[in-house]
DNA sequence: GCCGAAATGTACTAACTGGATCATTTCGTT
DNA sequence: AACGAAATGATCCAGTTAGTACATTTCGGC
């Protein structure tokens, strides 16, 4: 099927021209980082120009920034899908925990425009507010299974919800965003298939581990 | 004092005027990455001049690949002082993890030099049989670790060392690396005072949680 | 004290790169 | 069908930056 660009020069079409731009930068800017981006680069893989880049985004950092908010916004809904309300406590964690690990794994561009907001001292990541409320939501998911978990007494008291997250967070982050350094390393064998799965489970015993409480059944 | 190079114009210190360019330019990398630091300016912050870098380190390439050799240099340099072998192999363990938890967060430089390197695929530290050789190495407290402790009952078998290794390092390194969007998004209590040992005891909690035999004795 | 190689300083350049300018086309509204 | 705002294309430019050419100084060995 030919389009009306493809029959005559080109059509009006911001909203296909400003997508079509945010997932090539996406890509460049995980790829190459912030400065080591060339919005020449950008552009030429674009179907417009880069007159549309700037008429459009303003300039390299107002697109950058777009596409750190597009990445983010890309894998907080990949979450969404995940229920674990009708699962106990100690198996809903664990649920959790494997999906977050399995999750980054999925998503490299998004773990990438992380590390490379981190080199930047996450200033840009600082101002958007669309972020940070995406994220503050992410955290319910936890929260709920760890009010559960004490509730049904199988957790202990204490927990902090934040340290937690902060624990799944660094070993699945860290699995991808320092896998070149770690199998150049070590060798790639943690990140065969077989390796993956043992850290997984490695990952899951260890959460589940310190919230359970003492004395508790450890599960299966 | 005044030295000779200051009474006259300048004295021939190779040796000197290396190291001198070497420690900025490590400073102005891990600021800055890759292509994100101008020579230039790593060149005015140094005793000598823009000439002398090429002189000695070929491109911009060759000094960011010694700066990443002298990062890892030093930290592997500051591991060395920690002698475990007279303590138990849980609490051996235990001092190892703390350890590591702190001796990251001593060194910003050195994560975020590695931050940078896996941007870029650690094409550069993959070249590096120098980083190689010392990181196996580094290796081989943990592995000892793990062999007492199973000699002794306490440990569980089919321990792999590297699996270990590789937990240990995602908290302690994403606890620097991520900082900035981390406490972005959920404020900054983690990296407080308290909340940092707060952490690093859940780290270590979770840690021994999983190398214990079943029915072994929680530590303390 | 002199000689040659090593070490250093100064000035320059060719290429790159983010961004701007100017001109043109589309298309909803009237 | 004409008008004006929005959208797009084609070029150009000024500042930056990695790297170099050329000249000079130091200093150990003889």
């Amino acid at each position: 099927m030919t389009t009306d660009a493809e029959r005559r020069g080109w059509t009006q079409n911001p909203e296909a021209v400003k997508q079509d731009i945010l997932a090539v930068a996406l890509e460049e800017f995980a790829a190459n980082g912030l400065s080591g981006t060339r919005v020449d680069a950008i552009a030429s893989r674009t179907r417009t120009s880069k007159r549309m880049i700037y008429y459009y985004f303003k300039d390299k950092l107002g697109l950058y920034t777009q596409a750190l908010e597009a990445a983010y916004l890309k894998v907080r809904e990949g979450e969404a899908s995940l229920d674990l309300d009708h699962l106990p406590p100690q198996e809903a964690l664990a649920r959790l925990v494997a999906f977050t690990f399995d999750h980054h794994r999925k998503n490299p561009d998004f773990i990438r425009m992380v590390m490379i907001e981190n080199i930047h001292n996450a200033e840009n990541l600082a101002e958007s507010q669309v972020i940070r409320d995406m994220n503050v939501a992410a955290i319910e998911k936890l929260s709920d299974i760890c009010r559960r978990g004490q509730e049904a007494g199988v957790f202990r008291d204490g927990l902090d919800p934040v340290a937690l997250h902060w624990q799944i967070s660094a070993v699945s982050f860290f699995n991808m965003s320092n896998r070149p350094s770690f199998s150049a390393i070590f060798g790639g064998d943690l990140f065969e298939e077989a390796g993956q799965e043992a850290i997984r489970q490695q990952t899951v015993d260890s959460i589940l581990a310190i919230v359970c409480a003492k004395g508790a059944q450890p599960r299966d």
